[in-house]
DNA sequence: CGAGGGGTTGACGCCGATCAAAGCTGGTGG
DNA sequence: CCACCAGCTTTGATCGGCGTCAACCCCTCG
């Protein structure tokens, strides 16, 4: 069983101030993507902006209640603790990805513990502007039900990935959606912590180093600089499929 | 590896005419519940009633496109089938529940096939519909988003119900689901064939049965009459948390 | 330089996949 | 009414993979 590790970070995140709010590519974001100039006007005075850094908690399961987050750039993990103290991480968030949208739908408390993978840079916004931007323009409905949407295959999606297989197709398939969602231009990813892949894919952190470290031998997985890695995508899609036995 | 099994039935569904909505309880469902009664008066002849016998197939992922379903009556499997022909249950479905909400949101095919466990009594809505009563009743919105969180929420139980633990823990953390949302007013449940509870948790089908008939006689799984079963819910909690050892 | 934390590797035992066979049950036809 | 069959369930035996525990390596930081 993973255990919350200990490494997590509750230094405040940076305030980033809101002047940037007007020409920053907000507007770009998917969820507000359709709305027109003039909504902006009003609402702006309630969005903050901050940098929250590596390993740093952006808010936990059960509190705060106020706000949903918008991601800009980086990488969020979205974690579930059980009592005992066992955590799953249920999926990754990157740029565009909206965050406490439970909120919006009745929900009295956040479902989740977000904590900030890489530096993550976001807004958050008071759910009654959300509510308030909603009645005046109804196409933010349509933003938000993509937005669920998005998040509800993405969760299909690990379902199937996880769910089943040997430990070597797992971590496959997990290095595959590395590849395809977060990878940076030239289509190298940051590997991530073995204790991270180990509680999403739902094997131990000593069988996630096994399969990595072989993967590197057999030049599968490639080291770019620092922590940036490539891998070779067709290998991935075969060992996905079929089992990669060790020895 | 659990494979699609040949068992499921193409046979249509009994048209149940569309009289009937005007007296159904329609209107309770989930997604119509904030509308007034005069949303109503023209739409109602889009909207057709069916019944699908049990393990009938009621669209398949890629197909159809044009409606999204309700569930008013009984129990749907949603189901993701690989290219190799391995199948997964994403998830259950009940009274109340939406099928198909992502044709709503821009999607060009079905993401899954849906197919009936308990005979399924369910409306089949024009996506045409729905839209035009969106665009005069807002208040839609509201109960789509709530659909597609619902549907998320569920998604997420799923993962942290499957993704860890031995198998005694996953068949008992399925029992309790089982009990929780598929139980009739006297707590009992149908108890789902060997196949489908492995594609839901990712073992095998020995392994289930192992873990089942081990129930049974234990105590923990009681028959109540014909395939209705009833569980000791403390019991399964422990396990869920503990395995428990065979032998 | 030592301490500490993450990553890697090894040894071992248990759990569950796999293959095989026997029991059960509901449906069909004689 | 019974025999029979097909499909599902249960049980057994075996084996491989992975969890577990432990040791060691490597890198960073104080």
């Amino acid at each position: 069983m993973i255990r919350a590790s200990n490494k997590v970070c509750y230094s405040g995140p940076e305030w980033m101030g809101r002047e940037h709010c007007h020409e920053c590519h907000f507007r770009q974001l998917e969820i507000f993507s359709e709305l027109p100039d003039s909504a902006f006007e009003n609402i702006l005075e309630h969005i903050d902006h901050f940098l929250y850094p590596s390993d740093s908690v952006i808010y936990e399961a059960g509190t705060d209640k106020q706000h949903i987050y918008l991601v800009r750039h980086g990488m969020v993990k979205l974690v579930h603790i059980t009592q005992d103290g066992a955590y799953r991480i249920l999926r990754l968030l990157g740029s565009g990805s909206a965050m406490g949208l439970e909120l919006l739908d009745g929900a009295d408390r956040y479902h989740h513990t977000a904590i900030a993978i890489k530096q993550v840079n976001l807004c958050k916004i008071p759910v009654s502007a959300i509510l308030q931007l909603e009645s005046i323009h109804p196409a933010l409905y349509h933003s938000i039900g993509q937005q669920l949407q998005d998040q509800l295959n993405l969760a299909d999606q690990w379902i199937v990935a996880i769910g089943s297989g040997h430990a070597s197709q797992r971590v496959a398939r997990l290095l595959l959606i590395l590849n395809e969602y977060f990878s940076d231009g030239d289509g190298a990813f940051i590997l991530l912590s073995r204790e991270d892949m180990a509680a999403m894919i739902g094997i131990t952190v000593e069988t996630v180093s096994r399969m990595i470290a072989e993967f590197k031998r057999q030049g599968f997985l490639l080291k770019n600089r620092g922590n940036l890695y490539t891998c070779d995508v067709t290998a991935m899609e075969q060992i996905s499929r079929q089992h990669l036995s060790l020895s």
